[in-house]
RNA sequence: CGGGCUGUGGCGCAGCUUGGUUAGCGCGCUUGACUGGGGGUCAAGAGGUCCCGGGUUCAAAUCCCGGCAGCCCGACCA
């Protein structure tokens, strides 16, 4: 490297203007509506709380799905797929659930042109139907444990939506799981929210989250324990972005979901249940975005690098091209840009706003000199290569770009979470970032009263910060308090 | 459910108070030239049921009535 200047220029630190973005510290909420059309990831539906995920949006959809694909078959789950229509009746057998649900529920009344004899729900989740079918397949403790996953869309009707994050319809990976035991079902839920989400979110999106456990208000609906990954957004507010449910066996009794054990005894088996969704996409923009786009980690970029042509010239043109399958045979994603009948700058804050990790730019001042440029996206660096040294330049940067956002995160976090004695104080940290409060302090009017104040416990840990047992004593936990979206 | 606000080219808006030729502006789009290492400059263009229906008037984006849609605040729900 022959040198190493910071690009940050002709940028406004703060307000908006023209062509670029509303800075974070402005007006986050704008900030991020802003970065979510200008870097194309998403529009408004047509109708209210529906949204139209773009190419690169889905490309980002499409890695992440990748991701935790994988490691879902790794912890022995079979993909699937179950109906989007649910008989209304279905809903109702479990109390819980029906009460969670009722209020977003999107209910067809007619089909074929007349009114139904039994109304259909659009499925907000797929409990109910997917444990019709489990009955049906579950006989004998050797149909245990059956481990299925699937991905689809769901709807919850919206009333305040918000792209990614909350809309009326969105698409997920739900898990559905039955276990001869409740050790078993209990660790499973553990192992998925371990190996699965944890890692992804950190490992693959660089995203440090607290995991640990719902209070009774805050579980799922029909759950006997909710077990969360909670992430902090760059505003300081909190992202539940990804839930595991032990379930026990509410559904299995439910739907008469019945094996036989080893002994001939009829046994109602244990469940989970498990999902994320695209609101990953959503916690990826407000994780790691900054004031002129988003920065993604190269395992969930679309494209990891772009090798821009910044003159219609045949050398130019030559030495991309060459750059591109170097990089291509390397195994990247790697596309070429030589519009070059647009202007640089517009092309390069394109790239920028997109979240790009990595640019080279390929032009003949750098020529000239046996050199490319090598620009950095999640630090707004420039370095000029050796043209011989590029894709190692361009390896090298790439395997530490996850690494160092998940450190910006993490720092920025934990600069943000305080430990408090009580409501009041945890309400008052939780205005910036995360209060931790011992749940002894607190208690379920603690809660109440924290509702109040506009915050909510995000979940329960040990004061190491470690998940709790079913040994350990309430009294002994630590609730992690703040905003959420 | 209560209160407030807004509907005008693809997007964001002005015009309405005080009715009057051809409804403007920014961004975007098209074409061309000059440019070109961070949203460049200039020129020429395309694009409109002014939300819908009715009324007043010689004349309505503008005034009146009714409807529809959306947004914000509050309440409710979680």
């Amino acid at each position: 490297m022959t040198s190493d200047d910071d690009v940050a220029t002709g940028h406004r630190p703060t307000g908006r203007a023209k062509g670029t973005l509303t800075s974070r510290e402005t007006d986050f909420p704008q900030w991020y509506q802003e970065v979510i059309s200008a870097a194309e990831l998403a529009d408004n539906g047509p109708v209210r709380g529906t949204m139209v995920i773009r190419p690169w949006g889905y490309a980002i959809w499409e890695l992440l799905q990748a991701e935790l694909d994988r490691r879902i078959k790794d912890a022995g789950a079979e993909n699937a797929y179950f109906p989007l229509f649910i008989p209304e009746s279905f809903l109702r057998l479990e109390a819980d659930h029906v009460e969670g649900f009722s209020p977003e529920l999107a209910v067809v009344t007619h089909g074929g042109g007349r009114l139904l004899e039994e109304p259909v729900v659009v499925r907000p989740t797929s409990e109910t139907i997917i444990n019709h079918s489990f009955a049906k397949w579950i006989q004998s403790h050797r149909d245990l444990p059956m481990i299925i996953n699937q991905w689809a869309n769901v709807v919850r009707w919206e009333l305040r939506p918000r792209l990614f994050l909350r809309t009326t319809e969105f698409l997920w990976q739900e898990g559905h799981t039955v276990h001869a035991s409740q050790e078993e079902a209990r660790e499973f839920a553990l192992c998925i929210l371990r190996n699965v989400y944890i890692e992804t979110m950190s490992e693959v999106a660089g995203i440090p989250v607290l995991a640990g456990h719902k209070t009774a208000r805050e579980r799922f609906a029909g759950a006997v324990q909710t077990w969360t990954c909670e992430g902090m957004m760059g505003d300081g507010k909190a992202l539940q972005m990804g839930t595991s449910h032990e379930l026990g066996q509410n559904f299995s009794r439910a739907f008469g979901i019945q094996y036989a054990d080893d002994g001939g005894q009829l046994q109602y088996p244990w469940q989970t249940s498990w999902g994320v969704s695209t609101r990953l996409i959503g916690a990826l923009v407000m994780a790691h975005g900054d004031d002129f786009g988003l920065r993604l980690p190269p395992a969930l970029a679309p494209v990891e690098v772009v090798v821009m042509a910044v003159r219609d010239d045949a050398e130019v043109i030559r030495v991309a091209e060459s750059l591109l399958s170097d990089l291509r045979a390397a195994g990247r994603r790697v596309r070429l840009d030589d519009r070059t009948d647009s202007g640089f700058g517009r092309r390069s804050v394109g790239w920028e706003l997109k979240g790009v990790p990595v640019r080279l730019e390929v032009g003949p001042r750098d020529l000239g000199e046996g050199n490319v440029t090598v620009v950095v996206r999640h630090q707004r660096k420039k370095v000029q290569v050796r043209l011989a040294e590029a894709v190692a330049v361009v390896d090298e940067v790439l395997g530490r770009v996850t690494a160092e956002l998940r450190e910006e995160a993490v720092g920025f976090r934990d600069r943000r979470t305080v430990e408090v004695g009580g409501p009041r104080a945890a309400a008052d940290v939780a205005s910036t970032g995360f209060a931790l409060v011992p749940w002894s302090d607190l208690g379920e009017e603690g809660e109440r009263e924290l509702a109040d104040a506009g915050c909510t416990v995000r979940c329960l840990r040990r004061p190491d910060g470690g998940l709790a047992e079913a040994s350990d004593a309430p009294d002994s936990l630590v609730a992690v308090v703040g905003r959420a979206y």
